[in-house]
DNA sequence: CGCGTAATTATGCAAGCGTATAATTTCTCT
DNA sequence: AGAGAAATTATACGCTTGCATAATTACGCG
């Protein structure tokens, strides 16, 4: 009864990446990317160490494999709920508005993530791409939402105005994301949601309301 | 001509302490808290590494001090212009919006140094303290000008409306000093106050014009 | 049922980390 | 000018890190 040579089960490519992707987003999350260290995420997936430079050939590319898988979750999780409205420019505006302020979205490991990546995102060429496009696409669903719903309510506007339009939007969008994932207990449940569709309709003169939802 | 003992120059408490931290926030907003390291950092000061033993006692006392510094600084930055303006709280106000979103408040570097600084700031207590002062302060401050403006234009408004105002003034500004710092390119001069401006007003009810300033 | 292959574990290495402490230099004071 | 004290440098230690490689185990396939 001695130390014995560790038991083990053989998993799929598949399944053993993504517990390793899912190890590294916990403990990037908690400790940083550099705090976040092949023995840790080893340990966190339950395996050793030797493992993880069987599926990935240095832990810069695990790193980057769990940004993308992260940024697509976060992505995919904002865009469904707004996808699936089928009513009218403005409802989906307001679905949009309602799912980037609710739980998966908002959290504060969400947040968490968000700014252990930034500096790697900053100086990785790969990360910084897919970023901007992340980045990018939202806001042009935003703007593309916004002019929709003006025009639905005939009320166009020119370009520029749009431009700012989305630019403040989206920052109030981003600063309630901030604040309810940094500040989870200082909102009332549905609090935030609210705030941001008056907010949102108090900037571009239309009326935002709850529960428009059509599957 | 070989390897001599390096010469040196003595300086004051302060000064030495005051270039290690600054040092020290250089090379955190570059590579992170566990990228800022001892030897990296006495290196960008312009010592050796057993100096910073010297003033601080340990590595995390340095970089809660640094974290102080910074926070300060940007707090300074941020307040200063609203309390030179002696006329009307609308004017306090514009100024405040106006502060908030011009560097060196909006500037790459204090993102990365808020990102790098974050997980660390969750975790130990007085870092936590001080972030939550400093947060609190600049939200209240805000609340109350936007009270103050609103009253001015005989438009007084309950609480709970102006709480809801205040944090979704606070998030635009925050959204909007996110986006400028990480984007400083994808702005015109002027291009991000003008926008925090104009939403500001818009939300508010208020007539935020630039250039009230009185000295 | 046993054999081969690939998944997994185990072990080791060189570099970098924070910290401790001894050796030396600079400056002030008389 | 010279001595004492404090600032600064130099060196070393134990630990952790990412990475490499050898040793073993599990499992599909004949």
């Amino acid at each position: 009864m001695t130390d014995e040579r560790r038991k083990f089960k053989r998993e799929s490519a598949e399944a053993r990446k993504e517990a390793l992707i899912l190890a590294t987003l916990e403990l990037v999350a908690e400790n940083g990317v550099r705090g976040a260290t092949v023995r840790g995420i080893a340990e966190r997936a339950d395996v050793t160490q030797g493992l993880i430079r069987h599926y990935f050939s240095s832990k810069e590319e695990l790193i980057t494999a769990a940004y993308e898988h992260h940024m697509t979750f976060m992505s995919d999780q904002t865009f469904a709920p707004a996808s699936g409205v089928q009513g009218s420019a403005l409802a989906r505006l307001t679905a949009f508005v309602t799912a980037s302020l609710t739980p998966p979205v908002v959290d504060p490991r969400a947040i968490a993530l968000w700014a252990s990546f930034l500096n790697k995102v900053q100086q990785d060429p790969q990360m910084k791409a897919t970023h901007e496009r992340t980045y990018a696409y939202f806001r042009d669903q935003l703007q593309a939402l916004i002019t929709a719903a003006l025009e639905e309510a005939g009320r166009p506007a020119p370009p520029a105005r749009l431009r700012q339009l989305a630019i403040a939007c989206n920052a109030l969008i981003d600063g309630l994301w901030l604040e309810g994932g940094a500040l989870p207990d200082a909102f009332a449940p549905g609090e935030l949601e609210e705030i941001g569709r008056q907010s949102v309709a108090a900037m571009t003169g239309l009326n935002l309301e709850q529960g428009a939802e059509t599957s």
